[in-house]
DNA sequence: AGCACGCCGACT
DNA sequence: GTCGGCGTGCTC
């Protein structure tokens, strides 16, 4: 009988495609397996098998697909099973997901990674291609403008990622093609990823102390009643000790174990910690490593000599895993476990806990600073809650001493944004050769450049917002869009010389630090120092071994860095934090400084931290400064229970965006309206969000709030019914629509 | 995503 | 009339 594949592609759509199977393979096809397929006139994709059925399409002609790149499968059912309440549950197809979850050299034409990168054609040079803007593509305004931005982004390299220009420029592909047919551009490809190798010497582990080994039979004994177990350990208790032994258990009784941590916590101390352990019987997964590394991996897994433990970062869940006997979480309440952008937007932790269930295991949620959500759950019996309270030697806790820098400033006691205190602290640790961490949530040099003449204030072209001033390149950057410009010299607007620098990022913290101690070692740490995975690793290795005495750093330094020699911590700005517009923020706030805080005073002594802010009164500080974690908790709790946030309700962002404003808010209006007639007073909006429109795109956001008990699946079905309503109307096809469920 | 098709405005 | 830019819609 003739059969047929019901396929997966690599592509935003929404459903699968069917392809015949040629009479050579029939019979060999599973699903799981992988075929390539043809697709439209001249395409040609790795696919994956999701169904195998004899039911011929009626509607169009089938093709039949190529060839079969698969023996075996190189997705498991078990995975296959994930990816569908993945889809489901968070409104996504199950293209994105297999986009998501399987290393491009698995989805690509067998050969190495490549980029595809642009530059001029040979016999184009600069000037010729700056000629063409100015006369020949005068009536290309879409192609000029892509050249310009061409130009304006390659100045030193002369070539730049094909993808990348099309963003950068808000244009679609088929300009970029035009101007290859013309014979302005050129396509080549870049190959990207090689692997690398490391061993450690095996030692014995440690044996745990008293309250370790408390929380480590408390565990076990839990996970006999419950699927979720929330470790509650303070900074600096030793969790990763209990997790090791909690491993060796799940190991010794033939299980699987996936161990994930946030990317910025997994470094080489983390993994050195944990290979000493487990030799080469632990897999590293990182979005740094190498395609080619992480193909290796994922064949290494459907093997027979698959790994115990795999190390890794969100996508690590997207393994095959053949035994998973237990998932241990680290620093659950972090916000990286959340996908933002692209789909699938999902939270790896909530997912973890779904493919532990699939597999009968058990999940292990810690954290010094739970997630509301999280702790709400141990708090109510779903989950069960361990507490490891006591700091690992003894450690003290270090002593946070609040600094109004309003009250501060009136008495002409800062210096830019160094408070006395917190210098005469920085003073004092330098000359005992302590080591200090200043800690401010914006890089760049200045969030705000103005013009102090007329006011004028260089804003992204592209997005709705200010540009960062970046002075070691003096460029003007948006954070948002990567959209960069020189920095002017002169004001556009006025045409005076009279800018003023507003608001500190870290790189005009490094620059003032400098000149007040001018012979101290200072390194900063952020988006902008750790492009490459080397560098980052080399600003930890620097400051542990003591050639560093200052590091400054965004949030990046409070992750799981345990450094012995901190004695001074600051924390610069914690209005920053407080003010964020948005129902998390005292909890990031909390959880950020708590966090940092923890930095402090590992060995001799106690630590001091300096939080600086100008509302010492607000009411989160106390709370921080007691490390009282449950009487946050409780007073959260209260508020989101008033505010209808989660945990008692859950929330589900709906995104659209559009070119066009006008038929973009005609569109949301409509949309809202439809959401509101289903889901009545549980509908907010349409709203612009903070920000309203990115890379000439405009955005709009509807809020759905529903009561937690209230069926997902019901709700996921109603509000893709009405998008289908609505998009039914050929106007609203160029809409771009997708979901944001459980929004951090 | 990437490509072909076809509409429409500009210009010989 | 024709050329070419660029939006639209389809791909099993």
């Amino acid at each position: 009988m003739q059969q047929f594949v019901d396929v997966i592609l690599p592509l935003p759509l929404a459903g699968t495609y069917t392809y015949s199977v040629p009479t050579e393979y029939s019979g060999k096809v599973v699903a799981g397996s992988r075929v390539s397929v043809p697709l439209g006139k001249s395409k040609h994709y790795t696919a994956l098998i999701a169904k195998v059925h004899n039911n011929k399409p009626e509607e169009y002609t089938v093709r039949p697909f190529t060839e079969l790149l698969d023996e075996q499968p190189t997705v498991l059912a078990s995975q296959m099973k994930l990816w569908e309440w993945m889809s489901q549950y968070y409104m996504c197809s199950l293209g994105e997901i297999f986009k998501a979850a399987v290393p491009q050299g698995l989805k690509g034409e067998f050969r190495p990674k490549t980029e595809q990168h642009i530059k001029l054609s040979a016999h184009f040079g600069n000037p010729t291609a700056r000629n063409l803007i100015e006369q020949s593509l005068s009536r290309a305004p879409r192609q000029k403008r892509l050249l310009a931005t061409f130009l304006q982004l390659t100045e030193q390299s002369g070539h730049i990622q094909r993808h990348k220009l099309i963003e950068a420029a808000g244009v679609s592909p088929n300009i970029c093609k035009e101007l290859t047919d013309k014979g302005v551009f050129e396509v080549f490809e870049v190959e990207v990823g090689r692997l690398t190798h490391s061993d450690t010497p095996i030692q014995p582990q440690h044996t745990l102390n008293k309250a370790q080994q408390k929380a480590f039979d408390q565990i076990n004994e839990s996970f006999a009643t419950k699927n979720v177990t929330l470790l509650h350990g303070v900074t600096s208790a030793g969790k990763t000790e209990v997790y090791i032994h909690l491993i060796t258990n799940a190991i010794k009784s033939g299980k699987q174990v996936l161990y994930m941590l946030p990317e910025i916590a997994l470094t080489k101390q983390t993994v050195e910690r944990l290979r000493r352990v487990f030799g080469n019987r632990i897999g590293l997964y990182h979005s740094k490593f190498s395609d080619a590394e992480r193909v290796e991996i994922w064949k290494k897994q459907l093997s027979d000599a698959s790994y115990d433990v795999i190390l890794g970062v969100r996508s690590s869940l997207f393994l095959p895993f053949k035994n998973l006997g237990l998932i241990i979480v680290d620093e659950e309440h972090e916000s990286s476990y959340k996908q933002q952008d692209p789909a699938p937007r999902y939270n790896a932790r909530n997912a973890a806990i779904v493919l532990a269930s699939q597999f009968g295991a058990k999940t292990l949620l810690g954290t010094a600073t739970p997630a509301i959500e999280s702790y709400y759950n141990a708090s109510t019996g779903k989950y069960a809650l361990v507490s490891l309270t006591e700091r690992y030697r003894s450690l003290q806790l270090p002593h946070i001493e609040v600094v109004d820098i309003q009250d501060m400033a009136r008495r002409k006691r800062m210096t830019g944004p160094f408070s006395d205190p917190l210098l005469e602290a920085m003073d004092s640790a330098l000359k005992e050769k302590r080591q200090i961490i200043l800690f401010q949530n914006r890089r760049g040099y200045s969030p705000l450049l103005e013009c102090r003449t007329c006011g004028w204030v260089p804003r992204c072209k592209h997005c709705d917002v200010s540009l960062t001033l970046h002075k070691s390149t003096s460029k003007l950057t948006c954070h948002y869009c990567g959209y960069t410009i020189p920095a002017p010299k002169i004001c556009p607007n006025c045409e005076e010389s009279n800018f003023v620098n507003l608001g500190y990022g870290t790189e005009k913290i490094e620059d003032d630090l400098q000149r007040i101690f001018p012979r101290a070692s200072i390194a900063r740490m952020d988006l902008d120092t750790t492009r490459t995975r080397n560098a980052y690793e080399k600003i930890i290795s620097d400051f542990q071994q003591g050639n560093t005495d200052i590091l400054i750093g965004t949030q990046m330094v409070s992750k799981g860095l345990d450094f012995d020699n901190v004695s001074v911590v600051g924390i610069l700005n914690a209005d920053i934090l407080l003010n964020y517009p948005d129902f998390r923020s005292t909890e990031r706030a909390f959880q950020l400084m708590a966090q940092v805080a923890g930095r402090a005073g590992r060995k001799n002594g106690q630590g001091m931290v300096y939080l600086q802010t100008k509302q010492p009164d607000s009411p989160v500080i106390p709370l921080i400064v007691r490390n009282n974690y449950i009487q946050f908790y409780e007073t959260q709790l209260q508020e989101r229970m008033l505010f209808h946030y989660p945990p008692f309700y859950r929330l589900v962002y709906v995104y659209m965006k559009h070119r066009d404003i006008h038929l973009l808010e005609e569109f949301s209006e409509k949309m809202g309206h439809r959401m509101r007639q289903i889901f009545d007073y549980r509908i907010l909006g349409p709203d612009l969000p903070p920000v309203a429109r990115v890379q000439q795109l405009y955005i709009r956001k509807i809020v759905l709030k529903v009561e937690a008990e209230l069926s997902q699946y019901k709700i996921n079905e109603a509000l893709q019914n009405i998008q289908q309503e609505l998009l039914a109307d050929r106007r609203y096809r160029q809409i771009t629509m997708y979901y944001d469920v459980d929004p951090l």
